[in-house]
DNA sequence: AACAGGATCAACCGCCCCTGT
DNA sequence: AACAGGGGCGGTTGATCCTGT
């Protein structure tokens, strides 16, 4: 096949990959790294187009990934996140390690919104379809609806950070800036605190997102803690995570009776604790039924 | 054993965002 | 400021596997 400006267009294969095709891919970027994905699959040797080359990789390939069943402490893990955050996949991938976002959302699709369905429960909203209690839920609801704009904000505020930094690097690069060794990361991510107190989950590690904030990444927090003060935005930062952390650790306490003593939720007002004790017997009936042996699923 | 329907998951598609020019 | 290219994301599809009849 020619095409139009003269030169021969290979037509591209799709459909499963095959061994070869994946140690082709394989054997490249071991070699070369992925470089460009759209050249890859030319240098490669492969007639497949470099989106086709880049997801094998990514949700396939690639070492670090962990594959099969997904453990219960993961599918609670799902479970919260989405409640937070919906269908971004990549942003709950980022708080399960070796998990692809195309394995979760496969995994959300396939079993969990069916098994929360079956119990009654919205998988969309996360509440009950029906409503005997109207009142408690609703403020249920609007409890997770809060957390959930906090939640966003603070990714907001995270996209913020990284673009800043990525900006101070370029900026550094170019007047030759030398800087002591970082400092230890700023808990900039709420999960991650939440994880090291509680499941195990929750490194902002993952195969496939790029909403990776590691300090080698972005150049340091310590440089970007000098420029986001310079700019006066650290205040701002600061304010949304500690907003963030407060409504996370409201989150873990509603689910986790050992918590209820945190600080936030001690601090908070004692109609918000009330509806936390609410939120905490909601999300311990769901999470006792999603993780009941009855319910799940045999592997 | 054969078939139908459901479940699973790899892969594709289209859209959007970011970056460089 | 406008445009193009590259890459990422979420939704969807289709092939395969599994299970029940």
């Amino acid at each position: 096949m020619v095409s139009s400006n003269g030169q021969e267009k290979i037509e591209l294969k799709k459909g499963p990959w095959t061994r070869e095709e994946d140690q082709k891919l394989l054997a490249h970027i071991e070699e070369h790294g992925h470089g460009s994905w759209r050249s890859l699959p030319a240098k490669a040797g492969l007639q497949r187009c470099g989106k086709s080359c880049r997801l094998r990789w990514t949700n396939y390939l690639r070492p670090d990934i962990k594959r099969g069943k997904f453990s219960s402490q993961e599918e609670k893990a799902i479970i919260r996140l989405h409640a937070l955050l919906g269908n971004r996949w990549s942003a709950i991938a980022t708080h399960l390690p070796k998990r692809t976002d195309n394995e979760i959302k496969n995994y959300w699709n396939t079993r969990l919104k069916k098994r929360l369905t079956r119990m009654g429960i919205d998988p969309a909203t996360h509440k009950p379809k029906e409503t005997p209690g109207g009142l408690a839920q609703s403020r249920q609801a609007a409890v997770i609806s809060h957390m959930a704009q906090w939640e966003t904000a603070r990714l907001e505020a995270e996209a913020r950070l990284v673009r800043e930094s990525k900006f101070l690097s370029k900026l550094q690069l170019l007047q030759k800036i030398s800087v002591p060794p970082p400092p230890p990361p700023a808990c900039l991510d709420v999960l991650k605190a939440w994880q090291s107190s509680n499941t195990g989950l929750f490194v902002l590690d993952s195969p496939t997102s790029t909403l990776n904030f590691s300090i080698n990444s972005v150049g340091g927090v310590g440089k970007l803690n000098g420029y986001v003060e310079e700019k006066g935005m650290l205040n701002n930062l600061v304010q949304d995570d500690n907003i963030s952390l407060c409504s996370m650790n409201n989150l873990e306490a509603s689910m986790d009776p050992t918590l209820l003593s945190s600080e936030c939720y001690n601090s908070g007002t004692s109609s918000y604790a009330g509806e936390l004790e609410d939120n905490k017997n909601y999300w311990n009936e769901l999470l006792n039924l999603v993780t009941s042996p009855v319910e799940s699923p045999v592997f």
